[in-house]
DNA sequence: TTTTCATATCAAGATATGTTGATATGAAAA
DNA sequence: TTTTCATATCAACATATCTTGATATGAAAA
């Protein structure tokens, strides 16, 4: 019941399906690309990205100074089920950017 | 995206949850039967059960002073899946009573 | 080392959602 | 008709969640 909930109230706001599908679509992005891409700053960011991650939908690799999310494999029945659904929706995402030092 | 969200929002509250299931376990319940059951006050079970409406996972039946919810069929895929998630949830529910004045 | 950069976390305010008690509606019973 | 009962809706308050700006952390560059 926790479990679900969790799944659940991640999926519960905008900004979260539309990162979500970002990141299925793009494959691994770090942190700045999300916050450059979506023109977002940066502890908004972080935060979704966090309450995902411990909802099970993505898994963080940190290299470096910089964090790369990716979607957790294998995904569960359900979880895959909500991706699957996702990617139905009619988002508008914005093509990826970055803006970290690193990729000038 | 928007009808998504109000089937997830409509998920994220463990009240919801619980009718949800109690309604998929029971059949046709009548909203003073889950009155009863869960022991909640009237105006909270109403909203509740309009909400899962207006989500999509419930249909009404008006029958004369009683309004009859039932699981909506059929139930698009991502509606199904949820609810076949619910089925597995771990979740105590409590049995069906009544109290309407026609049952005494 | 000190500085810089990417990311995480926290506190405060804004907004959304849930709960309750009161009232409205509408159908059947008296 | 008037009353009673089942249900819906509303207003007020409580609680949860989102956003922002400030600060903390930790790794690489200088």
């Amino acid at each position: 019941m926790e479990t679900f909930l969790k799944t659940i109230s991640a999926l519960n706001d905008e900004t979260r399906l539309q990162i979500l599908r970002f990141i299925h679509e793009n494959g691994e992005v770090c942190v700045c690309e999300i916050e450059a891409s979506f023109n977002m700053i940066q502890s908004r960011t972080s935060r979704h990205l966090k309450i995902l991650k411990e909802a099970g939908f993505l898994r963080v690799d940190r290299r470096g100074k910089w964090a790369y999310y990716t979607i957790r494999m294998p995904l569960d029945r359900f979880r895959l089920e909500c991706l699957e659904e996702l990617s139905y929706l009619d988002i508008a995402l914005p093509h990826i950017k970055t803006h970290c030092k690193d990729a000038e």
